[in-house]
DNA sequence: TTGTACGCGTTATCAG
DNA sequence: CTGATAACGCGTACAA
């Protein structure tokens, strides 16, 4: 077969079919398909010819065709509250990864902390056929619910280990981790602990995270002061609003322990900017394990949250469940660790 | 029709088709298309009636075998060099919100800067028939740009602006930006002006920005220096090691400029760490406008840089292409803005 | 190892 | 406005 056609340039008008490929290489699409996708059931000249074919007249295989057809498909969906967070970056970078490995592709959408968009998002996913669903939220709508149980897709919840999962959950306790801190701060000595969280209202995590430190308050014998407890929006702003809040008379808070996004560090620039001694005049601890933590001037005490590992385990016993060598609800409680620096 | 579906628990065993609707409906399954997806081609009696029917069985639509079958599809792949980075959530938001208005969603793959992989991603994004692609990088392997010309797809470039763009380009001017800082700091007054960036040879935004400040070092009249440019990696730890190469002994750079990543803010945290002045000792600048460096102490001057509106305006004019309403090549050239803060 | 017949779930086309 | 019929491009199931 003369096969000039290594750098041919044909244009891009007629779409070029599985059937194009059997006629060059002289067999049927059935042996095409075969020396594709499983290449060892087809012999070894056959499978040459028709490599050369493919790459000869340029053939990419149409997956969508391939899913209707074998009633299976490809894609993974992810939902997050928020595609801006750079939170979730690690988790979806995990996801990805382990999904591209394994020959699947990854669909995002942000919610944006709603229900409803969520459970839109849901639909337009289902609609899709996605092989299986990520979820960061842990609250759904029952219709949700409803339209996941119905399609019978494998779910994976991360925002937060949850009482009564959809289906599997990969995640740490947020109660566990601001439970811990909330101590580590109490056996360091701090009597005044400040607490600063995000709106408990729409944010599952955030619910989690307070009543972590209600518990360690009351373990370590310490009065729980309504006064000392903030909610704040995210960004940088509002943690420097919440420091001054809490500390700015002497006499309130003698550590504050932000327990969500970037709040901490708003803080800590705000205390510079005061001259106000971190933690000579007020400690702070952070949640996240933003890098950024481990380079300012204190270094930030805070919790070292498994994203990255969460993003690659979700989208392992996705595919377990998906590829069937698995069955069943699945709690996967992955650790967190408190990094103590020097801000506390 | 009595109809006590409207709780109901269906095992999730038998998929639901269009012609489960119809039957239910009474109507031909072509009916049920349009009234689902063109009502008003359909008499408002049995829009109802489809739409009741749909939601008393819990339908949802294929869309696989919809877009097989129309030889279209709702799907926009995007390939970032890191799904990592922050820098490139805002320009994912823009994207996949914008799609998401119009009824399309995003798949999204990160290539790690490397050629290879792109070329590989875009294989796999073609195999799913995406109804265009967004590439971050602007320079891509042979076959991938061959790949592309001829699956005929709609291809947006945002890295940077480039001469020879596969198609459309929607970006800024990197090496204007570039130029704009380093002009900006001469003017200052600053005369021996440090340049530090991400490594050339695998970035083609890092040779733009070099290419800024060596033309912006020419027209103020100051002399190249090599001693004072550096390529690092990205991170706080390359930013903090470059401030100290460059600025250590006197006489060196009096003002450094990080064309890259959160070089900035590592640099500036190591002045603190060693009680540098800045700018009385050096001065900083950074390239991109993380909300940080307007908290800091002191506050950095950068460039704002219109990430968001770049994922915005990407899904504008692949949708525009996508439905036909515009043809042919395109380069739009997104605003950057010089923000002047405490550090310079 | 290879091929044939049929179906995946939808939409385009054209007739009524 | 509605319906019958034929694709869309491929994989499953079975037969050769």
């Amino acid at each position: 077969m003369p096969d000039d056609a290594a750098g041919e340039s044909a244009a891009p008008g007629r779409t070029i079919r599985m059937r194009d490929v059997a006629r060059a290489a002289g067999v049927s699409t059935m042996t095409v398909s075969r020396a594709l996708s499983s290449p060892e059931k087809v012999s070894e000249e056959v499978r040459r010819r028709v490599e050369a074919a493919v790459s000869a007249i340029g053939y990419v295989p149409n997956r969508l065709a391939g899913n209707l057809s074998s009633s299976r498909s490809d894609v993974v969906g992810l939902i997050v509250p928020s595609l801006e967070n750079s939170l979730f970056s690690s988790t979806i970078q995990g996801i990805a990864t382990v999904l591209r490995r394994n020959g699947y592709q990854l669909m995002v959408a942000d919610c944006g902390y709603s229900q409803a968009d969520e459970e839109a998002l849901i639909a337009a996913f289902l609609e899709q056929r996605v092989a299986g669903l990520v979820l960061h939220n842990t609250s759904h709508s029952p219709r949700a619910r409803e339209m996941i149980r119905r399609a019978g897709v494998p779910v994976v919840e991360n925002g937060t280990l949850v009482d009564d999962p959809l289906d599997m959950v990969v995640s740490y306790s947020n109660e566990g981790a601001a439970r811990a801190m909330t101590l580590h701060l109490a056996r360091l000595g701090y009597r005044r602990l400040g607490f600063v969280c995000l709106p408990t209202a729409t944010n599952d995590r955030s619910v989690a995270r307070q009543r972590g430190y209600r518990a360690a308050l009351r373990e370590a014998g310490l009065p729980l002061d309504p006064a000392l407890m903030l909610e704040m929006p995210p960004g940088l702003g509002a943690g420097a609003e919440a420091v001054v809040r809490l500390a700015e008379e002497p006499g309130r808070a003698d550590a504050i322990f932000f327990a969500g996004d970037v709040m901490a560090i708003g803080a800590l620039f705000e205390c510079q900017r005061r001259g106000w001694a971190v933690p000579g005049r007020v400690g702070i601890a952070a949640f996240d394990d933003f890098e950024l933590l481990g380079h300012t001037v204190p270094t930030v005490t805070t919790l070292r949250l498994p994203r990255l590992e969460i993003g690659r385990r979700s989208a392992q016993v996705l595919l377990d469940r998906i590829q069937g060598r698995s069955t069943g609800k699945l709690v996967v409680d992955l650790k967190f660790e408190i990094i103590h620096r020097e801000s506390t």
